[in-house]
RNA sequence: UCCCUGGUAGCUCAAUCGGCAGAGCGGGUGGCUGUUAACCACUAGGUUGGCGGUUCGAGUCCGUCCCGGGGAGCCA
């Protein structure tokens, strides 16, 4: 045992073994070298146990430590403490772990202070692992989070890549504004005390020399990629400076957002209902383990649910439809529901909660509560629009054919007092050799809070910020 | 932003009608045991979110502010 600071100077060449590697070996490794924190320790006569984490996977590797070699500060090898661990691998004598590590050398690399480390040997709230979100990963919870967002992560670009997307870079930057409804965050690198000396251009000096904000979507400049590589896919960080208060909504989230020409509102909920299920696929096939613990604690029926996810096709039909069943629910809806307006939240949920049980994609809205850019149906009353709404989330996707014709599109951005003039690249794609195409935006967050059932958006992401809140 | 609800030991919570502020876990110390959220004993730990008010007396009632949670709205 080597006090704390001299460390890996005399490890010999042996490489780095992997908690995961050792907990799933086939045989005995023989001499190994881990590294990673301490989750508990149990002491006995003698000699004390060990939990290894080294987040390689969800569960820990138990380290047999003797006394012997064992130095005066192994009092400090506690929960939570940093160490470096030389030993031998072997199968476990006990019930509980098949394989062990006898350690020939501990080494103490960083400490953790018992009296006023916060995490304890015991189950914490959500809420008050959210103030120590720099700590939480520790957990096994969100560990196991972060894992299966890495995984979700990784399976949307494979989905694509093998189905002839082009991984397309938008701009976080952006300068329009009025992209729509909805609050943006301003960026700008004028200071606080700065008066513009031209009311009339107050972003004359600013560093774009007009205004500048965050991006809320890359679906515009997805399209006119789509216009050229045919098919391609973004995948980024999107801002909204909208104050909501709700565990559904984060002031900057991660959106997907797939974008296709020569197709339409059918194809695009094809690609959502296929990219969905084999996202869900994917998950269960490499973290089994950490989407258990979900299962087994956070939501007792979220197993079940995937695999019906998986099993049947989604429900499909068009809003009309909805409209109907919800008025023939006879159910005391808060909100009255009329041809016309938008579902709220508590039909949303009713129709993929309750009357379906399982995610439904309702299609063909009115034009009237739709933005400018879906393309106008037959009807002339409705839009290619299509929603995806899933049990305990609520809309996971939204996406729509675009409007490619260039004079009803024109119509629809004087409809909604639209300036034409800062979107005529948009318009120049409809100029061109303009084609049908299609897409839609899919929130990531959202995707793992229906996969892991976690209730609260700020706990499936990393470090949330929200109104309010913008540490670490 | 609106409505509801909560804030008591490091964490999770209790405290009857306004009447001595407590438990479990965690921490420390000692003991015991191939242990599994180990176990046993002892022990330390409090401006009851902040400020103001009512009262002989406030964790408890009133006002106000801060923070959390739930619901709704907002939301390409």
């Amino acid at each position: 045992m080597h006090p704390p600071g001299h460390s890996t100077r005399r490890r010999t060449m042996l490489r780095r073994t992997f908690v995961k590697q050792a907990l799933t070996a086939p045989g005995a490794l023989g001499e190994v070298l881990l590294r990673g924190w301490v989750r508990t320790r149990r002491d006995a006569k003698g000699f004390s146990f060990l939990e290894l984490n080294d987040g390689s996977c969800l569960k820990n590797l138990q380290v047999v430590v003797d006394h012997a070699v064992a130095g005066w500060f192994f009092k400090d090898v506690n929960t939570g403490a940093a160490v470096e661990i030389q030993g031998e691998h072997a199968a476990s004598p006990a019930a509980g772990q098949a394989w062990e590590v006898h350690a020939a050398r501990v080494t103490l690399i960083g400490m953790a202070d018992q009296e006023t480390y916060p995490l304890q040997k015991k189950r914490h709230s959500d809420e008050f692992l959210r103030g120590i979100a720099h700590l939480r990963p520790r957990t096994n919870k969100y560990g196991a989070m972060a894992r299966i967002r890495s995984e979700a992560a990784f399976c949307v670009h494979d989905f694509f890549r093998g189905r002839g997307f082009w991984h397309l870079h938008t701009p976080i930057l952006t300068g329009s504004d009025c992209e729509g409804a909805g609050e943006m965050f301003r960026v700008t690198t004028l200071g606080t005390n700065y008066h513009p000396r031209t009311p009339d251009e107050p972003f004359f000096e600013d560093f774009f020399g007009r205004q500048a904000n965050l991006t809320v979507s890359g679906q515009l400049e997805a399209e006119l990629y789509a216009c050229a590589l045919d098919r391609v896919y973004t995948f980024g960080p999107t801002f909204r400076a909208e104050n909501s208060n709700t565990p559904r909504h984060a002031a900057e989230f991660w959106m997907i957002e797939p974008e296709f020409a020569f197709g339409g509102l059918r194809e695009t909920m094809d690609l959502a209902e296929e990219l969905t299920k084999i996202m869900v696929r994917h998950v269960l096939d490499h973290c089994p383990d950490d989407l258990e613990l979900f299962g087994k604690y956070v939501d007792k029926t979220l197993m079940a649910d995937l695999e019906t996810l998986l099993r049947e096709p989604f429900e499909r039909i068009p809003y009309r439809q909805a409209v109907d069943i919800l008025e023939a629910s006879k159910r005391g809806f808060e909100f009255q529901v009329v041809f016309g307006s938008d579902l709220q939240t508590e039909h949303e949920r009713f129709l993929s909660e309750e009357y379906f049980k399982k995610p439904v994609m309702v299609y063909d809205y009115p034009r009237t509560i739709k933005p400018f850019y879906m393309r106008m149906n037959e009807d002339g009353e409705t839009v290619a629009a299509m929603d995806l709404l899933v049990p305990r989330v609520g809309e996971l996707v939204g996406g729509s054919q675009r409007e490619e014709r260039l004079n009803i599109l024109v119509d629809r951005m004087e409809e909604q007092g639209l300036n034409q003039e800062a979107y005529w690249w948009y318009l120049d794609i409809r100029r061109f050799g303009s084609a049908p195409h299609a897409g839609f935006g899919m929130g990531f967050e959202r995707f793992l809070m229906m996969i892991t059932g976690v209730a609260n958006i700020r706990d499936v992401i990393p470090f949330p910020r929200t109104p309010g809140n913008l540490e670490f």
